[in-house]
DNA sequence: TCATTACGCAACGTTGCGTAGCGTAATGAT
DNA sequence: ATCATTACGCTACGCAACGTTGCGTAATGA
C-alpha cells in the first residue's frame, strides 16, 4: 500500500554495471563505482540486489540470449557455425574475465553455483538442437549422451580459449572439428556403444 | 657479505600456505593467516614473495611433480590411466578453486599468466608421451597436432569438472576416452588431413 | 669483533564489502 | 487531495585484506 521498489533505479543499476562489464571487464565492478556511474546510491544497489555478485549475475542473465541454431543439413555444418559464434563471443578480454569470475563464483557459494547454471542453459541450445537433428539424420549413434557429448565439443575450446588464452586461428577451429565429429560418427574402434543417455 | 635472507623462514611461509591450500583451500590464503601459523612476520612474507599470489603459485610450483608416464601398450589404456588420476587429483574442492583461482590471477596479469603457464607443462607430460608413443605405433597420424590434441583430450574433463562440477562416472570416463580416442583417430570423414605442427 | 642486512613488531593508508540511521520525497490507497 | 507507507539518497561506520613504513634487535658472513 505504498510506495514499490523503483524499476528505474535497478534498470539505472544495472546498465551501470553492463556498460562496466563491457568496457573495464568484471573485475571493475564494485559498488561505490556503479552507484557513481548509475547516479544511484549505494544503499539502494543493496536493497534490490543483496550483494555486487548478484547485481552482476543479474546483468548476465539479462543479457544471455537465446541464439538461433544454425541448420546447414549437417553436424559439422552446424557446428561449425556455432564455435565460429563463440569465438567471436568468448574472444575478449572480459568475456573470458566474466566466464571465470562466474566459475569462481559458482564454487564459493551454491546460490551463485545455480545462477551460473541457468546463465549457461541458453547458450548451450543450440548446440543440443545440432545433436539431435544429427541423431535424426542418421548421422550419428541415436543413442548418444547428448551432455557428454556437450563437453566433448565444447571442451576443447574451452581448455583453448579460457584456460590455456591461446589464439583459435580457423584451421585450428577445422581440425577440431575434424576430431570432434569424427568423435561423435558412429561405434567406435572397441567397438563399444555409446552410452545411454544418463 | 652480511645476513641472508633465511631459507627456513621461506620454508615456513611455504608450507604453512601448503597447509591452508589443502586444508581450507586458496580462499582462506591471506598474509595475516599465513604469518600466524607459520610463525614468520608478515613483513618478511612480502621481502620473500613480493604479493601474496606470488607466495600462492611458488607453493604450486614446488608440488606440481611430473608423473611417471604409464605405458599399457595402446593409446586408449594410456589415456584412460592419466585421466583417472587426473580425477583424483582434480575433484577435491580444493584443486578445483584452486585451478579456477589460478586461471582468473593469469588474466589479470601477464606475470601470472607464465607462472601458470609453467604450472600446467609437467603435468601434461604423461599425455604428451602417450600421444608420441601412438604416433610412433602408427595408432595416430605421425602429423597429429599434439597440442590440439592436447585439447581435445583434457577439453571435456575440464568443462566437466571444472566448469560444470558434474560428477564423472567411470562410465562417463569410458564413453569420454571411446569419443576423444576416435576423434584421433586415422584421417576423418572429410578427407582432410590434420593439421601441421603449429 | 664488526659491519651489514634480515627479521619481528606495531602502526598506518587504501580499497572494497556491506550496514545503520536519518531526513526527504515519491507513490498507492482512501 | 490527503495521508500513511516505504523507497531513496546521504553520511558515517565496522570489517577484512592488501601492502608499506619505520624502528629496534639479532643473526651471519667477512
Amino acid at each position: 500500500m505504498a510506495r514499490p521498489p523503483s524499476t528505474v533505479a535497478r534498470n539505472k543499476l544495472m546498465s551501470a554495471t553492463m556498460e562496466i562489464l563491457a568496457t573495464e571487464g568484471v573485475g571493475s565492478v564494485n559498488a561505490e563505482e556503479v552507484a557513481r556511474r548509475s547516479g544511484v546510491a549505494k544503499t539502494t544497489l543493496y536493497r534490490h540486489f543483496g550483494t555486487t555478485d548478484a547485481l552482476v549475475f543479474a546483468v548476465v542473465e539479462q543479457n544471455v540470449a537465446a541464439a538461433e541454431p544454425p541448420d546447414t543439413g549437417t553436424l559439422r555444418g552446424d557446428l561449425a557455425e556455432i564455435q565460429r559464434r563463440y569465438l567471436e563471443v568468448a574472444s575478449p578480454r572480459q568475456s573470458r574475465e566474466l566466464f571465470v569470475w562466474m566459475v569462481a563464483k559458482s564454487i564459493e557459494d551454491p546460490i551463485n553455483r545455480e545462477l551460473f547454471r541457468r546463465a549457461r542453459v541458453q547458450p548451450r541450445g543450440p548446440t543440443v538442437i545440432a545433436l539431435q537433428r544429427a541423431m535424426a539424420r542418421g548421422e550419428i549413434d541415436a543413442n548418444t549422451d547428448v551432455d557428454l557429448a556437450m563437453h566433448v565439443i565444447q571442451g576443447p575450446l574451452i581448455s583453448m580459449r579460457i584456460v590455456d588464452n591461446s589464439d583459435v586461428g580457423d584451421d585450428d577451429l577445422d581440425t577440431i572439428l575434424d576430431m570432434t565429429v569424427r568423435a561423435l560418427g558412429a561405434v567406435g574402434p572397441t567397438g563399444r556403444q555409446a552410452a545411454p543417455t544418463r
